[in-house]
RNA sequence: UGAGUAAGCCGGAUGGCCGCGGCGGGUGUUUUGCCCGACGAGGAAAGUCCGGGCUGCAUAGGGCAAGGGUGCCGGGUAACUCCCGGUAGAGGCGACUCUAAGGACAGUGCAACAGAAAUAGACUACUGCAUAUAUGUGCAGUACAGGUGGAAAGGUGAGGUAAAAGCUCACCGGCGGUAAGGCGACUUAUCGGCCAUGCAAACCCCACUCGCAGCAACACCGACAGGGGCGCCUGCCCGGCAUAUGCCCCGAAGGGUGGCUUGAGCAAUGCAGAAAUGCAUUGCCUAGAUAGAUGGUCAUCUGAUACAGAACCCGGCUUACAGGCUUGCUCAUACC
């Protein structure tokens, strides 16, 4: 399974919401997935943190290096948080992962 | 106006910008693309508790047994444990609500504690007789009163008696017969005798009913490897025909396609019916993803913040839910 070698051999950036999981493939693009536990509650606020995830990476994609995989696990906090914390601490993670162009 | 009761409905709206999904059209060199257009989660999509469709397997005709389900009556439905209407019982002043509501003379079993006694009886008590006599003791009769309990064996009143008792009578309740009404559950009337509890959400009996598994079902196509086999006359030999960079099978990806949405469909009108519902006509096409599409942001309105996301599809049930609306009915108060 893609997401397991992801946890194991990945880069892995931490913020209060989310944890990041990163690395190079070879492939001419990027591709994102997203984990969000049932922990996090039932399926309307799942769908509704992995889509505000969806769409801040969407933001960022254009200043990106192309050729990484990338997961992004939420955190509990996540459900309590506004898209703009979402928005800023994304880039924060893909900043120290050194992953903008 | 307040309180309540029943049925039904809505469950954020509008606009701008940036995005997502399949579909249709256009464009482009095949693909990847680009442009335009309309459409794109719920009343419960949930729990996966019932009933079906559909698919595979089994049986391929019928019966029996085991096991499961259902259980007042009639109707509706593709079907149901669902829905509608009724009967009986219980609750409420009432509108109305609730009920696993067959059978305890087929059999087995249970009824703790308390209480004298739980399917059988006499502790306190009442009465008579005997005896001694403040009053007790013994024998006999009774089951009215007391207390216990969920339940004490018909209830109330009168007669009756030493005291009593369905012992007798009237009314009520229960049981059985007959008659009338009703498709039926049952109701009403009348007669009879005077009557042995509850539990079958204990086993059980009776009646009706039921194959098993599920869309990750199932069908088809299959890359890179890898493995196996060789046609027909013919079971064998001979012989003949056909034939090989061929054909078939297994296996199988970070696979692909179908199944996948036109259906017991929705809306309006009319007819039948007390209703559930059925029939007819006209119109409409209204999500089909496959890591899973509805989001982000800004503005305005507002009290607007609930429960909650389709995954093969329908019919129900159950559970969760901020707030709001409509209609019928009941009770109370005030006014006329």
């Amino acid at each position: 399974m893609l997401f397991k070698r992801l946890y194991y051999r990945g880069k892995r950036q931490h913020s209060p919401i989310l944890v990041m999981h990163s690395m190079p493939n070879r492939l001419s693009c990027n591709r994102l997935g997203i984990t969000v536990s049932k922990k996090l509650g039932k399926a309307v606020k799942r769908n509704k943190v992995r889509r505000r995830i969806y769409e801040a990476f969407r933001l960022y994609e254009p200043v990106l290096k192309v050729g990484h995989d990338i997961v992004i696990v939420a955190k509990q906090k996540a459900l309590l948080s506004e898209f703009g914390q979402y928005y800023n601490e994304i880039g924060g993670v893909l900043k120290r992962a050194n992953l903008f162009k």
